[in-house]
DNA sequence: AGTCGCGCCTGGCGGC
DNA sequence: TGCCGCCAGGCGCGAC
């Protein structure tokens, strides 16, 4: 499951081998990912060439004089650089194919994943309502206590809602809420700005280190598996239900909020 | 406006 | 060993 860490990881991985190369082919094997694979894109970057490798929240953007190419991993996807004409496998959809001989391969066995268009100078309407990025200044203790404000929802659904940070997904939530002691079910306008301060500083250092690891992976991109793995072993709580709390040795317990696993612990998170 | 629950999809796993 | 059913989850969307 990419969080943002993998994504920039990923990001890092592919931007060496297609930055200023141009496009000689844009391969699509199946169109039916979270939404359908948009025509306009062949036009738009064959024979062009790449100005850079961005991302924003999630998303991977290629951008090329037309718009960009927006690529989402969604809960499965990968992508991964490949000498030129090596066979598809199964749910290989996507191929971004370059004139230097390599390609980039987009694999995605749910499907959840999406390639899109963004045209120069249109915001697309799934850029248009995200919140900041988490590493950056824009992201501080005065804008999420303010935006927090009468919110009744819970504090970890609520840092997971990408209009209010975006990449912060279920394992980095429940990770940095657990180093910033923070109870997940508390509602989100009812923490304290102290303890914001201290949730914006897990955020920013579980994320920074995440990519850290996910570099060491970076070496081996080209031609390797290319996901960028996680170190399970190195969560404090995701996974963990029912262990021992790392900290005070307590039963870590496991819920269910929104349809997604939060575990924490009762005696560190308050 | 905020909150909630649904559904997309397939590999992997537990149970029988 | 095989089959069945369930679960994982990012995230947009419709309903209230």
């Amino acid at each position: 499951m990419p969080e943002l860490p993998e994504v920039e990881t990923t990001r890092r991985g592919i931007e060496p081998h297609i930055d200023q190369q141009h496009v000689a082919d844009f391969v699509v094997r199946e169109r039916r990912l979270r939404w359908p694979v948009p025509d306009e894109i062949f036009n738009n970057i064959l024979e062009k060439r790449v100005n850079s490798v961005e991302r924003r929240g999630k998303y991977i953007l290629v951008r090329f004089d037309a718009g960009d190419l927006m690529v989402h991993l969604g809960m499965s996807g990968s992508l991964r650089v490949l000498p030129q004409g090596t066979e598809p496998a199964k749910h290989d959809h996507v191929d971004l194919v370059m004139k230097n001989g390599l390609l980039v391969r987009l694999t995605d066995p749910r499907r959840f994943g999406s390639v899109l268009w963004q045209p120069k100078g249109e915001m697309h309407k799934l850029l248009a309502k995200l919140g900041p990025e988490p590493l950056s200044d824009d992201f501080n203790v005065d804008y999420l206590f303010k935006a927090s404000r009468n919110r009744s929802v819970a504090i970890k659904q609520f840092i997971m809602t990408s209009e209010v940070v975006v990449g912060v997904g279920n394992i980095y939530a429940n990770e940095s809420l657990f180093k910033a002691g923070i109870d997940p079910r508390k509602p989100a306008g009812k923490v304290s700005k102290q303890r914001y301060e201290r949730l914006v500083i897990e955020i920013k250092q579980v994320l920074e280190y995440a990519i850290t690891r996910g570099g060491t992976t970076l070496r081996d991109f080209l031609s390797s598996d290319g996901k960028p793995g996680y170190f399970a072993q190195e969560l404090s709580v995701y996974g963990r239900g029912g262990e021992a709390c790392k900290s005070c040795g307590s039963n870590l317990k496991e819920i269910r909020q929104g349809q997604r696993a939060t575990v924490f612990c009762p005696r560190c998170q308050r």
